[in-house]
DNA sequence: CGGGGACTTGAATCAGGTCAACCCCAGTGG
DNA sequence: CCACTGGGGTTGACCTGATTCAAGTCCCCG
């Protein structure tokens, strides 16, 4: 289940790939905090949960990660998917606000909260990164809510297309690997109406479904029209 | 417009009330880069406009703030509301991201981005406490987002009257400072559905209405419970 | 080849939005 | 003192878009 596995050049590559800001120095306390533990996740695997102390935090390599909370009733919000590069983990509280799983097989770097505590109550610049990452999260999470807020199915739909895209570099080709279900948990919407509103895209000649999860966008300009 | 005022008792207040989490060096920060200057603004007064370069971070001394952005189709969406000791417009680029304005008349602490920059980079301690502070909001704006996802009108309604009781102290009696148009755009409804949905309240006893915007919770328990 | 999970699709339903009329009240000017 | 005005708020009738309910289909995997 967890094997320890070793890769050198995917270590590099990951500290590059999809940040959205640099910051040297949390991939260098990555770097050498987190030398030995490398972890395995395989499909659906939870890699810590809601309410658990916050012992660890983590970097993907590999795979992609879904973050989400329960609702009282059940229901499920996605709040983001991650993807290599994304770190993941670190709370201000001692314990996890939410819960996250691996959506596919997912590979995650492990340091220890507390050592990356200590190292950072002695270094502005490592400090410094962590705040610019939670910035970068807040960001990201208010423009979630607008999203939530004020846009249409078939702009959510769309918006989450072109954010694959641009995620796996602007590619026209895209490969979900997330099921119908993780995308409507992340949109605020039910797995019918996404599954209609990508059954209309099709119909209006805007992507094309070869496979459930294969989605090419064929007129990504006058899909980013329509996303705003 | 502008007057110079000062208040020192104020200003010691200030930083013990909703502090959401204790901020020492921030505050010493403050007091030790705001001392002269103290603006008040009137009544819907812009205090920093989305695309304007974050020149200064603020701190509410007195009254509410509304954070708010627009969207391309001219629909607003408020972010937060923010209230005596909340910080606002620090941001991790040069240009702020949204528009901050004056609910009612509000008294605002200013320190120059730059010198606040300064002593971040050379004190851990103050930039851990701004870490805390965006881990705060982002935590905030996830919360936001939760609602505006899977939350009936009911729901966002009844959660944001709690949400204004908790602000002030847990009382049961409200004073609402924004207007009904600021309560929609902030829950993702229009001002008719808040409306008929303090009626409905109303009508089922749990609120009493005794102007517009004096709200009295007759039932806080029965409200959490509906909540979730 | 059979089973089951993931997905699609249609029809009925419903919550909230839209449109439109109206009320309430504070401020203003006659 | 009263009439006028305009902004904020309420309320009703109707409409629409997303959910719900209920079949089905597709496809992966044993």
């Amino acid at each position: 289940m967890n094997t320890q596995i070793k890769h050198e050049q995917d270590l590099e590559d990951v500290a590059q790939k999809r940040s959205r800001r640099a910051s040297p120095a949390l991939d260098q306390a990555f770097r050498s905090l987190a030398g030995a533990l490398v972890r395995r996740y395989p499909r659906g695997a939870e890699i810590f949960g809601e309410g658990e102390p916050a012992n660890f935090v983590y970097r993907v390599v590999e795979g992609t990660v879904r973050v989400y909370r329960l609702l009282s009733d059940g229901r499920r919000q996605i709040c983001d998917f991650l993807y290599p590069g994304d770190v993941l983990g670190p709370e201000a509280g001692l314990l996890h606000r939410n819960t996250a799983e691996a959506v596919g097989d997912v590979v995650l770097q492990i340091v220890p909260r507390k050592a990356l505590a200590e190292m950072a109550a002695a270094d502005v610049d490592l400090t410094g990164d962590l705040w610019r990452l939670s910035m970068d999260w807040f960001q990201r999470s208010q423009d979630h809510a607008l999203i939530l807020a004020r846009q249409g199915a078939t702009e959510r739909v769309v918006g989450f297309l072109l954010g694959c895209s641009d995620q796996a570099g602007g590619a026209d080709d895209l490969n979900l690997v997330m099921t119908r279900q993780d995308i409507a948990d992340y949109l605020g919407l039910t797995i019918h109406t996404v599954s209609r509103t990508l059954s209309q895209l099709q119909a209006d000649g805007l992507i094309e479904l070869s496979s459930l999860r294969q989605v090419r966008l064929c007129d990504a300009d006058n899909l980013r029209e329509m996303n705003g």
